[in-house]
DNA sequence: ACCTGAACACCGTTCAAGT
DNA sequence: ACCTGAACACCGTTCAAGT
């Protein structure tokens, strides 16, 4: 059997590479500007072998927003082993969101690109459930790190709030922010600052308002965010 | 010139059909199930007199979208006029995204359906523009309610933060949840009350933390939100 | 068993001809 | 001056023929 799992590596290395050429044509051109053909061409494959791989062109831009959700979520599963209190693991969470919004733009806009009516419309239920599925994922590293709040005693959920809702909140607000800046450029100004600082002091009063300890004033959170530049952005 | 008027008038009530029609086809079938063939068939119109009202089929959605940007614009007007704290007045806004999104739901997708590189590559800028505009005048409102605040005294700055952040975290934090609910189904389970009980939380959470008076524990907001249900949405 | 690319079908878009 | 719809072009998708 091992000319078969050759041959099917191979085959998945090829999806692979067919990936990495449609990233590119998509960051230079756009969802309007590639076209099947070019990606190809591009491949130096015939069309047939990329139709072979994905159904459609929707498709390729979900396999592509994937990779960036399962990207997401290595950097959260090395932010969620931060050492310190809880708050101090969710603001590691929030940076490594941050950082791959900012130093990876492009893939987070193929998180973006994905049109809701196309999920529903166009694309396979495998694929579609490896994209939702990675967004679970993150979201329960997230669920994690509150329910270690609850467990410590560092936050306390209010009548009929569910630790899940704690994580939805942080996450609405940066997804949203990052969704909004991308497409409106007078969001740059509303934020004086920068829309990353701003997420962050908004991260922060969300948590503070839900009384996560320790609260803003009461802790040097720049020491924490030192930190987090060291021992989690910081590789070997 | 009384023609001439009458003319371009009927050439307007025109285009609004045209949207009214696109606008049914829409929600019926999705962005990929409609053709402006359809369109036109479905408004007894040629193809050609749809592309004289518009250029093509990306720029009928921002069409719809800036119609629901602009019925975000009435209601927060509305909303706005609202008599209490500034924070109520905040409140009420949230309260008129919220019931947008609830009792509007397909014309909040529009908004969510602009793909961000559609507007970039394919908008006329006069059409771009009157939906960025439409956003702006949006979020100008809000920033007026933070403002009263400030004069008023209900809320401080914090170092570095500029007035116009604060509306830009609530819009995020709406935008955000909204905009997550209609493509996650599983949010509806992480919030356990619903998706629009939660963004209320996270709301009041975000403004406690920023200390916005009244803070939700030193008032009775139940009451508030009763008024806002019998002065801003009750219609005589 | 796998790959190719010509052929097909389906729209988005235009424009010569009609009123 | 305005409207029409046949014609065109482009691209997503398929599949018979090739290796």
């Amino acid at each position: 059997m091992s000319v078969r799992e050759r041959k099917k590596r191979q085959i998945e290395e090829r999806a692979d590479l067919v990936l990495d050429v449609a990233r590119h044509l998509f960051i230079e051109r756009g969802f309007h500007g590639v076209t099947m053909d070019r990606i190809a061409k591009a491949c130096e494959y015939s069309k047939g072998t990329i139709y072979g791989h994905f159904p459609n062109k929707e498709e390729v831009v979900v396999a592509l927003a994937s990779r960036a959700v399962q990207r997401t979520h290595q950097l959260f599963e090395r932010a969620a082993r931060f050492s310190g209190r809880s708050r101090e693991r969710m603001c590691a969470l929030g940076e490594s969101y941050a950082s791959f919004v900012q130093n990876e733009p492009e893939d987070f806009r193929f998180w973006l690109m994905l049109r809701p009516d196309a999920l529903r419309d166009k694309i396979s239920s495998e694929r579609q459930e490896a994209f939702l599925t990675g967004e679970q994922a993150c979201m329960s590293i997230v669920d994690g790190v509150v329910r270690d709040a609850l467990a410590e005693g560092d936050l306390v959920l209010q009548p009929d709030q569910t630790a899940g809702d704690i994580g939805f909140g942080l996450w609405s607000l940066s997804f949203g922010a990052y969704s909004l800046a991308d497409s409106n450029d007078f969001v740059h100004g509303l934020t004086g600052s920068g829309v990353f600082p701003s997420v962050r002091r908004h991260g922060h009063a969300l948590m503070d308002g839900y009384g996560w300890q320790p609260l803003f004033a009461q802790w040097d959170y720049a020491s924490t965010y030192a930190r987090i530049e060291a021992e989690v952005f910081t590789h070997d």
